[in-house]
DNA sequence: CGGTAAGCTGACGGCATGACAGGACAAGTG
DNA sequence: CACTTGTCCTGTCATGCCGTCAGCTTACCG
């Protein structure tokens, strides 16, 4: 699948060359969480990972490039959030649990994955291919499943027919997106996350299945 | 409320003073729409404001410092979303127009404002606490109003007791702010966003009342 | 041991930052 | 009209980051 690692300059990378190269992403990943994007320095990430700015651009055209494939890694990892729908039941109390389980594991990945996740957002949002198909990346598999399941619904006549499945499955993974991401936010508005997390998972299985879960 | 205009070294700014302020925060808004919050630099606006750098300095102590302006300006006048809760009714087919009414609105005024919402949202998301606050301002009438109507209803025994009002109140408002923040998104998805606001609305009902709306 | 390619860095021109002092300008005063 | 006062703007400068290149060091291989 993915080619050889090479450098800016076309060299292919070695043993040697992969761990620095590794070591700069770490260290940017480690920068993004402490510091604002928008401050993120290359002479920094440089100076932090023990080698000199120089040396990151050969590995790296500039430090978005250099989040993208942190972000690539990172959503090929999130592809794995698929486990928390995949033949999972929409019904009776069994809906519940599958709602409760998407709940919890969406934003224990998101909190995982924060910092990174910022700056994909703030990409797409600002319209850049990349970070957004990076982002659907991350998001599809959650969402084709949910779309999937009121699809199912839908067809066994216990969705509305009007409704859209695509739609629908994609506010409500934008909405877990979104308030993974403002969770401090909450905390100060007085709603702590043990209240937050079953009031999303009611939300959820009321957009998935239009009824109460039955607990 | 407002106290003078000040400049950064302590001075009143004047008429023309504000003139070229207000010019320098225009230009700014501009540049964000059109490229990256992280490449926006000061002499570029300045430029486009037809002014130099050190002009700029004046006035704000650095980038954010305007941001935070202009956002501040945006908040007073988003507080005006209140209108599209204030009074009205979530029973029966009224409650199927509020919703609707709530999602037109909110997505007009995401719309309008993009560019410096995501700035806002990234600051907030980082954990600043001024973008924060700002936020909060923002999202304040619409999340107080949903969250009222919650309670309301559940007073009455519309709503189940283990709802948290603010809870489902704030997770629906970033629902829709995230849904706005991504409108281009859904559309390459395969949704259009005629097709999207009532499905957003139905997803708003649902999570207020519990229930289907009577269209 | 010598050749070859990978790996790294010092150094440099270019540009943005942020501070200051001083000049331009408008308005009021005698 | 000259003079004063305070606002407004910019030229200039030290500082620091960006992004590139030539060239040095290191590792591997026959």
């Amino acid at each position: 699948m993915t080619g050889q690692v090479r450098t800016v300059d076309g060299r292919v990378a070695g043993r040697r060359g992969q761990a620095t190269r590794q070591k700069l992403l770490d260290c940017l990943s480690e920068m993004l969480s402490s510091s604002p994007y928008r401050d993120v320095k290359v002479i920094d990430v440089a100076r932090k990972a023990g080698t000199s700015p120089a040396t990151f651009y050969q590995y790296f055209p500039d430090v978005e490039g250099a989040v993208l494939e942190i972000a690539e890694q990172m959503a090929t990892e999130g592809a794995g959030l698929t486990e928390l729908l995949d033949g999972r039941s929409w019904v009776g109390k069994a809906g519940w649990q599958t709602a409760q389980e998407l709940v919890d594991g969406f934003l224990e990945f998101w909190r995982k994955n924060d910092a990174i996740l910022r700056v994909v957002d703030l990409g797409a949002a600002e319209g850049d291919k990349r970070f957004y198909k990076l982002r659907m990346k991350i998001l599809n598999s959650v969402n084709n499943s949910l779309s999937d399941a009121v699809a199912e619904l839908q067809s066994k006549g216990k969705v509305d027919k009007d409704v859209n499945p695509a739609a629908v499955a994609g506010s409500l993974v934008a909405m877990l997106a979104a308030v993974a991401s403002h969770q401090k936010g909450f905390q100060t508005w007085g709603v702590k996350q043990a209240e937050l997390k079953p009031n999303l998972a009611l939300l959820v299985h009321l957009g998935v299945t239009g009824r109460k879960p039955t607990k």
